[in-house]
DNA sequence: TGATTAATTGGTTGCGCAACCATTCTATGT
DNA sequence: ACATAGAATGGTTGCGCAACCAATTAATCA
């Protein structure tokens, strides 16, 4: 018998229950994690008592003792953007149902919080990481490196991934903006940009070397601001654009579609004809882009696949137990998409 | 000495840290965790011998030999609704800085998975559980009772809390719409839902509510569906509203911003006025909100409020050995508040 | 029915750390 | 210089579980 029911101070644990069900613990263990080795009548036996006694496994233990966590680490830079949302949604949706669990940290674009949130996840002996870029500080990476744990480095290229990248490129992104713009005969295009972190930083990089290319680059058009994004900022970013250039400016490139939607909100306030005097294109397509007025021109990522996909790798290097047959590639490209709507001619 | 630098397959450990540096394991345990009582230059050494080795503890077994977590386990019923966002970020904003990690459960609304959830929670020894809602099944009930850890139940009022009941009335708010909408004179009142979850139909009943009790009660005008919310289900939705009721209805209460968006949009491109022949009220003020157009009227929630305050309060109960001076109080309510803008009258 | 094989079950040990108490050392006062 | 208080450090133990191998039981065949 165990020695008591439930009401002691103390945690129930594996003994107990194999004591009330007249097993040894490690069968009861056995019934816990599923293995299939247990006759029928006395996996029913010690599923009633667990259930009876209310047990729950203690997971540290279980760690602790077997060194697998099925724990996956996500540090995203941001929770305010919705953008993050859509990826962590693929990593959910497919970690949660191998009963995976998600550990996830908030780095606030800082290498620094990075890297006291690695510090901290490497600690659970996760089984796979997934982390934002590749502008991880140096001791981050030796860490990571050390670990020989699954890294992903989603969202952007990275130059030379510590493990696997999956991603897109933002120069290509920025640049085929730029060569839409162009092709719709705008030719004083501006760029609007908040938060400048590293992609979106690509993004103009690539944006300016297309205008660069067609001799239409005057960077007196290009107006930053490292606050974060919104859609009010990008109201205001546009009238500081109107004022810097006198209004001698027919296009623009928002960073993303919130700066866009403040952009159109503004630009309709100032009775600027769009597309017709002034083109405006954003970034990401969310569901706003379609429904504002007029539609907005936008660059679809596939966000979702990022998550998804990420996950996937990670339990691809966890069960194909080395460089087996068909080694997994180290770039994973997930594209992305011109939208052309009725916000650019 | 250690037996080695790092390049053996075992992990590093205190005693490896502690053999290297010349003193206990257990002094390295105290560097590690900041206790004061270790000598300045003992403290160095150890720490100087923790960086060139690289350790990292291991929390899992911190954890079983403590029995203290620093884990706050949140559940949340999805990741695609933006509000869940701002209450992440309450969340995390208060748990990050004390070192507490959070461990995200996205229910799918679902009383089953969240139950899962739980169970799976309790097992790592959770300081404290942040729960949305009430409805939980009679066995999660039971495992969280039994548990003993901090439970707080956010978002909508909840009847009779496990623990502590963070949010606000929303059939109060929806009583609030109802009565605006007839302050302004509209009489011909609809509502559009969509995935109707506790807290949506709570809004729905005060709304129902203060229409019977001013006769304006047609439920032919109420269209709602399970399917998730979206501006294009909005659109939809609208549609509907309009072909049941052959147009006779002038005005709407969306149980959200996304779905009144999709509203707007539509009864534009239905050349319907609005506010004039036809008003529009929301539901949780997001940013867009406030720059459609004409700007919508909505009722602002706290959001980050409730994520916030139900972290402090967590740390209050941790903190508080018992029911000491200074009660917590059950039901803390984070109120709401109307926000009349344009797309009424 | 008995021998042989395969399927179940159990015992022992250690994962890495912190609690607890005992011990050693340093600083202070007389 | 010596006793004393106080601070710093160390030794031992157990947290709850799973890996490993040994012992037991049931199933199969001749």
């Amino acid at each position: 018998m165990a020695k008591n029911d439930s009401h002691s101070g103390k945690r129930l644990t594996l003994k107990d229950v194999a004591a009330k069900a007249d097993v040894s613990p490690i069968t009861v263990s056995r019934v816990v994690n599923g293995y299939d080795g247990v006759r029928a009548n006395v996996r029913e036996k010690v599923e009633a008592t667990i259930a009876e006694l209310g047990y729950i496994p203690n997971r540290s233990a279980s760690v602790l003792a077997s060194s697998k966590s099925k724990l996956i680490g996500v540090l995203i830079p941001s929770l305010s953007n919705v953008v993050f949302n859509d990826v962590l949604r693929g990593i959910y949706d497919i970690a949660t149902p191998a009963n995976y669990q998600v550990l996830l940290f908030n780095t606030h674009y800082s290498a620094a919080e990075e890297e006291r949130a690695i510090r901290t996840l490497l600690g659970q002996s996760p089984e796979g990481l997934i982390i934002t870029g590749g502008e991880q500080t140096p001791a981050a990476k030796a860490m990571l490196q050390a670990s020989a744990v699954p890294v992903i480095q989603i969202m952007g290229e990275v130059d030379n991934p510590i493990d696997i990248n999956v991603g897109f490129s933002h120069f290509d992104a920025g640049a085929a903006v730029a060569q839409l713009l162009l092709d719709k005969s705008y030719s004083k295009i501006g760029f609007i940009g908040a938060r400048m972190d590293r992609r979106t930083c690509e993004r103009l990089a690539g944006f300016e070397h297309v205008l660069s290319a067609a001799n239409s680059l005057n960077k007196t058009r290009f107006i930053t601001t490292p606050e974060p994004s919104s859609v009010s900022k990008g109201a205001s970013l546009f009238g500081e654009l109107m004022d810097v250039t006198k209004g001698d400016c027919d296009a623009v490139f928002c960073c993303n579609d919130d700066l866009a939607l403040g952009v159109l909100h503004e630009s309709k306030k100032m009775q600027l004809k769009v597309p017709e005097k002034f083109g405006i294109c954003g970034f990401n397509d969310i569901e706003m882009a379609a429904y504002a007025e007029p539609a907005l021109s936008t660059v679809r990522v596939n966000r979702y696949n990022m998550g998804s996909k990420a996950m996937e790798v990670i339990f691809e290097k966890i069960t194909s137990p080395a460089d087996k047959a068909s080694p997994i590639a180290r770039y994973i490209n997930t594209g992305f998409e011109l939208v052309t709507r009725k916000s650019t001619r």
